[in-house]
DNA sequence: CCCTGTCGTTAAACTATGTTACCGTTGGGT
DNA sequence: ACCCAACGGTAACATAGTTTAACGACAGGG
C-alpha cells in the first residue's frame, strides 16, 4: 500500500500509429490514406494529469488524437453538479463531437498524464472531399460511439448502482482489451472515486459502498489506480453485460476488409 | 383506429420534402443533391400505431425516413426492463444508427400512425462516394444526435424526476417547433405514461406523480395525447434547460450556407 | 351486452440512494 | 518538519423513488 516499490505500470501500447490502427480495424488502407492519417499525428504534445484539453463553451479549431493515457468528458450543470459523459482511451479522438459545433459542449480533461496529437479541424473536411472510404469509416466510428452512449443511457436509466458499476467496468475492460491495454484481468484505472461517482450518477458515498460490495462479492477490486476483475462471469452477469454492441464483428463493412 | 370524428389532429407538416428540408438546414443544395434526396423518399408506406419498424437483433438492409407521426427507440434488458432511448420525430431517420452494424441494436416502434419512406442501406454509400457535401452534412446530423444523446445522459445521471421530466418536454418542444410541428405552446404527444416512464427511467407511479406536480405548479399539462406548456419560463428553469445544444446557429458550416 | 385489457390515478409501506459528518492516510508545498 | 488538500472509508440519519395494490374510465371484441 505504501512504498509501492513494485508499482507495476501497464504498457500503454501507443506507437506512432494508433490512428492507423484504429482505422485499420474497419478497412484496409491504401498508401494515400495511410500517409494522410500519419500526417494527422505528426504533432505531439505531453500533458499532465488534470489539464483541460477542451473547455466547455470555448471555441477552438483543434482536434486531438489521444495517443496515450486516459481522459474523460464532462459537463457542469448550473447547480454545480458534474456529469461525466464518457471515458476516453488511447486511440480515441478528443473533440470530434465538437467539430460540428462552433464551440465545445463539454470539458475534456486528462486523468493522469497523457500524450495527445493535435490537428486542425479543417483536415476533417479534406477527408470528406478526398477520402470517401475514410469518411465511411469515420461515420462508422461515430455511430459506434453513439451506440456506446446509448448503452450508457440504458445504464443510467434502467440499472441500479451495483449493476451500473459492474457494467461500466465491463465496458472499460472490453474497450481496453480490444486495444491490448489490459494486463490479463487487470487494467490501469486512473480514476478517483469521486469522478467515478459522477460518471455513474451516484453520490461518492454510495459509490464507495458499491465498490466495497463488488469487492466483498469477489467480483472486482480497485486500488491504487489498478482495477482487477476477480470473477469475470460473475461480473458479466451482475452487469447484465452484452458484449454485442462493442464487438467489431458486428460492424458492417462498406469498403473492403472484414 | 376507426371513426375518430373530431379528435383535433395537429398538422404534421410533412410534404414530400422533409428530407430536403432537413438537409437544407445545414447547407445549400445543388440540383443533383436535391434530386438524389428526393429519390430516397420516392417509396412511401403507412404503418399503424404499435408497429415495430425495426427489431432488435434482426438484420435488414432498409433505412427509413420518418415522414409523419412519432416513433421511439427502445431496448429490453434481460430482466424485462425496457429503456426508451429516444423519441423520433418527423424528418428523422430510422435505423441510421444501425446502418453501421450487421443487425439492429434496438427496437423502433411507431407511436400512433406513421408514414415512413424506406430505402436501401447501400444508398448511404453512394453518398460517401458521390456527394461529399452531403456526407459532411450527414456527419453533422449524426454529431447532433450524439449531442442530444449526451444531454439525455446528463438528464438521467444528474437530474431528479421533476427536472428530468421538465427537460424532456422542453427538448421535445424545441425539436418540434424547429420543424413547425407545434401549435403555439401545445403539441401532439402520443405517448402513454408508461412509455414516458421508461424514457425517464422512473416508475409509472412516480411518473404520474411528477406529471401531476408539473400540472399543479402550472408549468405543463398533458392530456388526451396533447401536451401544453402553461408557463414556458417556469418550465425552462425547472428543467435547467439550455437550448444551446439544439440550436442550429451553433453548428459550424463546412460547405456554403449559414 | 358484458367481459377484458389498457390507461390514468392515488395511498401506504418499503428500500435504494443521498446527506452530513467524521476519521486516517497520503503526498505536495513551504 | 510541518500543514493542508485530496482521497478512501464508514456510520447514522433523511428522502426520493419503488412496489404493491386498489379503483374508475374507457375501448374493443365476442
Amino acid at each position: 500500500m505504501l512504498g509501492k516499490p513494485v508499482k507495476k505500470e501497464i504498457m500503454e501500447t501507443d506507437g506512432p500509429d494508433c490512428l492507423i490502427g484504429k482505422f485499420s480495424c474497419h478497412q484496409d488502407l491504401t498508401d494515400g490514406e495511410r500517409s494522410f492519417l500519419q500526417d494527422l499525428q505528426k504533432d505531439e504534445r505531453s500533458i499532465e494529469g488534470g489539464t483541460e484539453v477542451i473547455q466547455q463553451d470555448e471555441t477552438s479549431d483543434q482536434l486531438y488524437v489521444l495517443k496515450s493515457g486516459w481522459a474523460y468528458a464532462y459537463k457542469v450543470l448550473r447547480n454545480g453538479q458534474r456529469q461525466v459523459l464518457e471515458f476516453l482511451l488511447p486511440g480515441d479522438f478528443l473533440g470530434i463531437r465538437e467539430f460540428a459545433y462552433n464551440s465545445a459542449l463539454n470539458y475534456v480533461v486528462a486523468c493522469g498524464d497523457c500524450t495527445i496529437c493535435p490537428f486542425p479541424k479543417e483536415r476533417m473536411e479534406e477527408i470528406f472531399v478526398q477520402y470517401p472510404r475514410l469518411t465511411g469509416t469515420l461515420m462508422q466510428m461515430s455511430t459506434r460511439e453513439q451506440v456506446v452512449l446509448m448503452e450508457r443511457v440504458v445504464n443510467l436509466g434502467s440499472r441500479d448502482a451495483h449493476e451500473r458499476m459492474a457494467h461500466l467496468f465491463m465496458e472499460l475492460y472490453m474497450r481496453l482489451s480490444a486495444v491490448k491495454l489490459n494486463d490479463g484481468l487487470a487494467f490501469r484505472f486512473p480514476v478517483s472515486q469521486s469522478v467515478l461517482a459522477d460518471a455513474l450518477g451516484l453520490s461518492k458515498v454510495h459509490t464507495n459502498r458499491t465498490l466495497k460490495r463488488l469487492r466483498e462479492e469477489g467480483l472486482l477490486t480497485v486500488s491504487n489506480g489498478l482495477a482487477t476483475v476477480q470473477n469475470m462471469n460473475g461480473l458479466i452477469s451482475a452487469a447484465q453485460f452484452e458484449s454485442f454492441y462493442l464487438n467489431d464483428e458486428n460492424l458492417r463493412s462498406y469498403f473492403g476488409k472484414k
